[in-house]
DNA sequence: ATCGAAATACGAATTTCTTCGTTGACAGGA
DNA sequence: TCCTGTCAACGAAGAAATTCGTATTTCGAT
C-alpha cells in the first residue's frame, strides 16, 4: 500500500529542509549547489523534489522572481519532534534513555555537549515531575 | 537485483524485529498474532515481510520444522545505533544535544528516566574527554 | 528583434514498500 | 485413505519515492 499514515518527510526532503533551515530561503539552484557539494545531485532532481514538497506543504515559494524563492514551511523543531516520537515508538519501545544512550555513543559527545545536556536535564526536572 | 545487505530496515520490518527482540525466535503465526494485537495485520502480509527480511539478512530461519522458526539476525543495539547515526546526520545536523532535547520533550520523561540519563552522562564524562 | 542562458513545467522510467489473493504442499485425525 | 486446516511460495497491485530527460518560458544582452 501507500506509505506512512502520518506525513513524514522523506530522506531526500529532509536534506533539502536542512539546507533551508541552515541558510534560510533560497532558489532551487542555491539548494542544489549546497546538496551537490555533499553528493552529486542533479538540478532537475532537486527541482522536482521541491515542487513535490510545495504540494505537500513542507515548503512555500515566492514566485515573484524569475527564480522562485523557496522557504521552509515547517519548523525544525516540529519535524524533529515528530520523527523522534515516531522513532521512540518503532525502535526504542518508548525508552527515551535508550535513545539518549545511542545518541551519546553515536558520536562520542564532547564535554561541552555533555554539559549542555546536563543543563537540559535540570530544566526538565524542574518542569516535569512524576514518579514511577 | 538483490536487495542490499542490511541498509535500512523499513517501518514494517522494525515492528517485526521488535517482536523478535522482545519475545525471541518465533513462527510467522506467532509474530502475526503479536502484531495483530496492536493493529490488524494479515498473515500473508507478515509472511511476505519476513521472507524479504530473510533475503536482506535481517532475520534467519530454521526450516527444520514445518512452521519455520524465525530469529533476528541483527541486534537491537546495532539497529538502534545505525538509525540514530543516520538521524543525527539527516535531521539534527550532528547535534546530539538537540536530539536528546527532543527525546525528553517527546514523552515528558519520568524522574526515573531522568536519573538514568544523568548516570549515563557521568559514565560518558569519565570515558571521553575532549574540549573544555 | 533575436539569440542564448537559465529557470520552470511535465512526465516517464525505475525502484521500493506494503498488502493480500491464490496455489500447492503437508500433516494429523476420522 | 481422504478430508481439513495450516503453512510456505509466488506474484501482482497500488502507492510513494527518486532520478532525470525534454520541452517551454523568460530575461537580458547584443
Amino acid at each position: 500500500m501507500g506509505r506512512r499514515a502520518s506525513p513524514h518527510a522523506t530522506d531526500a526532503e529532509l536534506e533539502i529542509l536542512q539546507v533551508l533551515w541552515q541558510h534560510g530561503p533560497g532558489t532551487v539552484r542555491q539548494v542544489q549547489h549546497a546538496l551537490d557539494a555533499i553528493r552529486p545531485t542533479g538540478y532537475t532532481t532537486v527541482l522536482k523534489l521541491m515542487q513535490i514538497m510545495t504540494e505537500k506543504g513542507l515548503v512555500v515559494r515566492d514566485e515573484s522572481q524569475r527564480a522562485h524563492v523557496y522557504q521552509a514551511a515547517v519548523t525544525e523543531e516540529d519535524v524533529q519532534q515528530e520523527i523522534v516520537t515516531h522513532l521512540l515508538d518503532r525502535v526504542f519501545a518508548g525508552s527515551a534513555s535508550q535513545l539518549v544512550l545511542r545518541a551519546l555513543s553515536a558520536k562520542g559527545a564532547s564535554s561541552n555537549e555533555l554539559e549542555t545536556i546536563r543543563q537540559m536535564l535540570d530544566t526538565f526536572k524542574g518542569e516535569d515531575h512524576e514518579s514511577d
